[in-house]
DNA sequence: GTTTCTCCTACTAATCTTATAGGATTTATA
DNA sequence: TATAAATCCTATAAGATTAGTAGGAGAAAC
């Protein structure tokens, strides 16, 4: 599961993608609309500063922007940024590799095997949807259910 | 990340799967053999048990077999067992599915419907494979190896 | 009746999560 | 230049989770 850090970092962030790009967001205005505790919310912005996903200005009429474009800010950066691996054993994860302690020979190990296949499957998702691709999909997921009174769905899934 | 109990709870069945269905393996056999400390390793056989994926002997000569048939346990069983959910968000789980507090509409989700599609691609995993998949996958591992010096590799992945 | 196992409850130390508190610092603007 | 409004930073804390350990009760073989 993520933690809500991780989950409330990706909804500040698409908060802050769908405003103005030139106009600061606020930390409160995030926090009213997305129901995240303010002094909890100033921790994660502050860290997705750090990283350099997001910049700040400071004083009066200060605030958060974007300091990179949402296509370039991967799903896979923020849980990282927060949770750590995406990988569910250290010995197959890219970013955060370490092997396991008692493994004779992982090149044989059954398990390790397996988990490899989940780390790319999940990364393969991940680390190339961005910021970008959930606005895409909320807009999707809306014209869809405002077409489907209509005639001539394009294509029913399964 | 994995636990450390559904890492070696998935190690000790290995074990247990790899030894004769008929005589009770020890707890500490596996321990020894898996490098897990005796007494965390007897509350995960427990925990085994109570799921119904191990039975027990009890005393002199007692120990653990497995109650179904390795290509009957699937790796998500054990992981859920010890770790719970497998998707990242409440909202995209199957199995302890719950809606996120302050979803206004979950329908139109951008973050629901891309950490759906990685909860599907573990799923299809983790819930496809099984203990003897394991075992298969760790025999062909080392008949591969053995054979990179023959000629003739069957599929070269990638 | 002793040995060798599983089974069960309780405890613990350390770490992680989810925050909150309080104030220092920066900037716009009246 | 004073003040208001914002970020920035450090410290603290309650609660949950993790990764075990301790001690012994109960069951079966011999």
């Amino acid at each position: 599961m993520l933690s809500k850090k991780a989950k409330y970092g990706l909804k500040a962030l698409e908060h802050i993608a769908k405003q103005d790009p030139k106009t600061p967001v606020h930390t409160s205005a995030i926090s009213l609309a997305e129901s995240i505790p303010r002094k909890f919310l100033e921790a994660i912005l502050l860290d997705l500063k750090h990283d350099g996903i997001l910049k700040s200005k400071q004083g009066k009429n200060g605030g958060y922007n974007l300091l990179i474009p949402p296509s370039e800010v991967t799903i896979g950066r923020v849980v990282r940024l927060f949770d750590g691996p995406i990988a569910l054993l250290p010995c197959v994860s890219s970013n955060y590799y370490e092997p396991c302690e008692d493994c004779e020979n992982e090149a044989f190990c059954g398990l390790k095997n397996i988990f490899s296949e989940v780390r790319e499957a999940t990364g393969s998702i991940l680390d190339k949807l961005s910021l970008n691709d959930i606005l895409i999909r909320e807009r999707a997921l809306k014209k869809k259910t405002s077409n489907s009174t209509k005639a001539k769905p394009r294509s029913p899934k399964k």
